[in-house]
DNA sequence: CCTAATATCTACAGTAACTGTAGGTTCAAG
DNA sequence: CTTGAACCTACAGTTACTGTAGATATTAGG
């Protein structure tokens, strides 16, 4: 039917996933290597645009490489429990909840800093005091900033 | 007075910062390089502890190493005007203030995406399914994802 | 004074997930 | 047949560290 071939080019335009970034993939092996034409080139059709697109989604959605290879091993074995497949899904929703709750710390931690500021000069700013002395800060809510 | 020397270890405890980290700091100029022993061995003081308190405190709160610099720079001159260390630390509530809103449309993705799940086969799996296709998605929630 | 344990030194490699660059082919259009 | 876009490989650079190897320094105990 369509077996329609084309190149890298193509491929990067269709799964919105840049060139480097798919030879990328096919070195670190998420994707395999496929095809070449005469001169090297190399040669992808529809189901590698699915594949692509699958990655990406997962990446747009934060999850690490790691983890979507083991989505990927999943979706290529149709016949496997969809239970793995939840628990993959749950630890990300955990991690980005956690990620959520350090950032809204630190938001409230700045946000007070920033109320403290009364503009005069940096002798007197109580921002550069706050930062070189973490007592003044409200107590723990930002023990260890997590990327 | 209170001229009490030591090491790169007792730094690391006082600051909170492993001794890596400090050369590292050092290599890259955020700290000046300190005076040696006969052994050459780093030898700070406390006013050193107080700089590189300032700086983990600065990178807790999400500050990049680029803003940690500038505003130590700020730091050091006060008779400078309060106004841009406002504008550093606001510029890094913006920041966060993104993120989060990045992440809770990726969190609502997620959850969206957990509710589907049936608990059968891969075969079935609509969190396999969403991730192979990005319209299943509500519109425009995760365009791109930044860290 | 000698030894063993701990601390420190330099220099370099590795991490995550790409992005960018240099220098060289291949391909399609005119 | 030439030009320009697309492609190729190989490698360096990004951020902010962390880890390792192999050598020297310092300190405590016997």
């Amino acid at each position: 039917m369509n077996a329609e071939i084309f190149t890298i080019g193509r491929l990067s335009r269709e799964a919105a996933c840049n060139v480097q970034t798919i030879r990328y993939y096919e070195q670190i092996g998420l994707l395999p290597a496929p095809l070449r034409s005469s001169g090297n080139q190399r040669l992808y059709d529809e189901s590698w645009t699915r594949r692509l697109r699958f990655i990406r989604h997962a990446r747009d959605l934060g999850f690490e490489l790691d983890n979507v290879r083991i989505l990927l091993d999943l979706a290529d074995d149709p016949s496997k429990s969809c239970e793995a497949v939840d628990e993959v899904a749950g630890g990300q929703l955990a991690q980005v909840e956690q990620r959520i709750r350090d950032l809204q710390a630190l938001k409230r931690e700045l946000q007070r800093m920033l109320k403290l500021c009364q503009g005069g000069t940096v002798a007197d700013c109580r921002i550069i005091e706050t930062l070189g002395n973490h007592d003044l800060c409200i107590a723990d809510t930002h023990a260890g900033n997590k990327r």
